[in-house]
DNA sequence: CGGGCAATTGAAACTGCTCAACCGCCGTGG
DNA sequence: CCACGGCGGTTGAGCAGTTTCAATTGCCCG
């Protein structure tokens, strides 16, 4: 199997573990993102339980009702976390980007499944080789709690927008959100389809197109397909006032 | 102060801890829960971190921008997480129950305010002091990864409530979640009143009020004030269907 | 008994959904 | 090489569910 090949690469040595990767653990390779305490953490501690993974576009990371033993750590790519009823309605929970972390807590045991929206290339750590890991290297623990902080943070907000927004203040904050995560300077490239943008807000694929047309009529922003170019931020944050208030 | 009268009862030993709230610390006491780990932890650990609080009815325990160094233990009453806009809008994040807990990072530091719904008691503690209890007494540590699972789960769940059901779903969804936390066979004496209900399930209160209604009118459920009868169960099962598919 | 508040009910307005048609792109196969 | 089909995205028209606005009821408490 590639995984006992990824673990025997992976265990020969913090270089090895690189390699392993097929690129440089470096930050600075765009959209690939390496957990921080790989730099902090000693590396015949930190070697031994990871492994890498890869998976196609809408391939399936963790089924609906599945509770994996392992955490996924992305480096590169986007993840949904995703719940769908028999009778068609779906709703996902977050978009996983690079250098985000999930565990079967994260989505909820059983509630939420997870699926590649591009193509993914996750570390793939079994959970109580983690907890193991932060027990002994603080680094690692300060990171976990750092993750499990913002991501109850942003699905509380996530609370709110689909509490209390209406269709085009979800959409501005769709689109301030994804600037910021993905933020190439005002321009966007989503990974994920209207479909998917839809199912996150809480909207059908209609309205989305509909919002997005609306606000590149004022002149906000420009769309090329996946592409989103900002022109007017402020028009953007605007139309999500309510966010902020 | 108060503080520093229930800091002296509470240090002086276990009985006096228990004293100290009034009552026993009984489970079995109506309305009344203590953490488990009161009775598993060395008391010469526990004690000098608690206090004991008391809420008035809507009085505010958490300010809407306040990063608490406190975590509440709910012993009884009930509180409401909520944000607020300043053009009205509200959204209510969780109701919390007797044997709830909340910190400043269940709330989203700073996303959220803690408000009492019903006059509550409360044990107040450092969130400092709890972790180092935590970090000492594994019975605590486990109690807390267990609420922050529970929380995670429920959170996610809301996500679902208010971006894919309709409001005649969430309104069975709320009564069926109140009577399995209230749980008193089937008579639920709910402590918020509607307009509290319709900023949990993103409604109106008026759209609360005739999905109750409707309800009643096919005799599942009767409504007296804030007494609610539940006749039949598998009529709001029904109801709120899409949630388990 | 009256004031005030929460809850309820009715009617109209509106937002977002449903259904349908259409566009443009791209890969495939004749 | 081009016709075709499929898919994702966009746009339009009508509809339905929910909200908004308004009026009324019922209850508690002074």
């Amino acid at each position: 199997m590639e995984d006992r090949h990824g673990i025997q690469e992976m265990t020969a040595g913090y270089g090895r573990f690189e390699s392993a990767t097929g690129r440089p653990a470096d930050p600075s390779v765009p959209g690939e993102r390496f957990p921080a305490f790989a730099r902090c953490a000693s590396p015949d501690l930190l070697l031994p339980v990871f492994r890498i993974r890869q998976y196609r576009r809408q391939e399936e990371i963790v089924a609906q009702e599945g509770v994996p033993d392992f955490a996924f750590w992305i480096v590169s790519g986007c993840v949904r976390t995703v719940r769908q009823w028999r009778d068609g309605r779906r709703q996902i929970g977050e978009f996983l980007m690079a250098g985000d972390l999930f565990d079967r807590d994260d989505i909820g045991r059983g509630r939420f499944g997870a699926e590649a929206v591009s193509p993914t290339r996750a570390l793939c750590v079994r959970v109580s080789a983690l907890q193991e890991l932060a027990a002994r290297q603080p680094c690692v623990a300060i990171e976990l709690r750092q993750h499990a902080v913002d991501r109850m943070r942003r699905t509380l907000d996530r609370l709110i927008l689909l509490g209390r927004m209406t269709a085009s203040e979800r959409i501005a904050c769709f689109l301030i959100e994804m600037n910021e995560r993905l933020g190439a300077e005002g321009t966007i490239d989503l990974p994920m389809n209207r479909t998917d943008i839809a199912d996150y807000l809480g909207l059908t694929i209609e309205t989305v197109c509909r919002g997005l047309a609306v606000l590149r009529q004022r002149g906000a922003i420009a769309i090329d397909r996946s592409r989103i170019t900002i022109f007017d931020r402020c028009a953007l944050e605007r139309a999500e006032r309510g966010y902020l208030n």
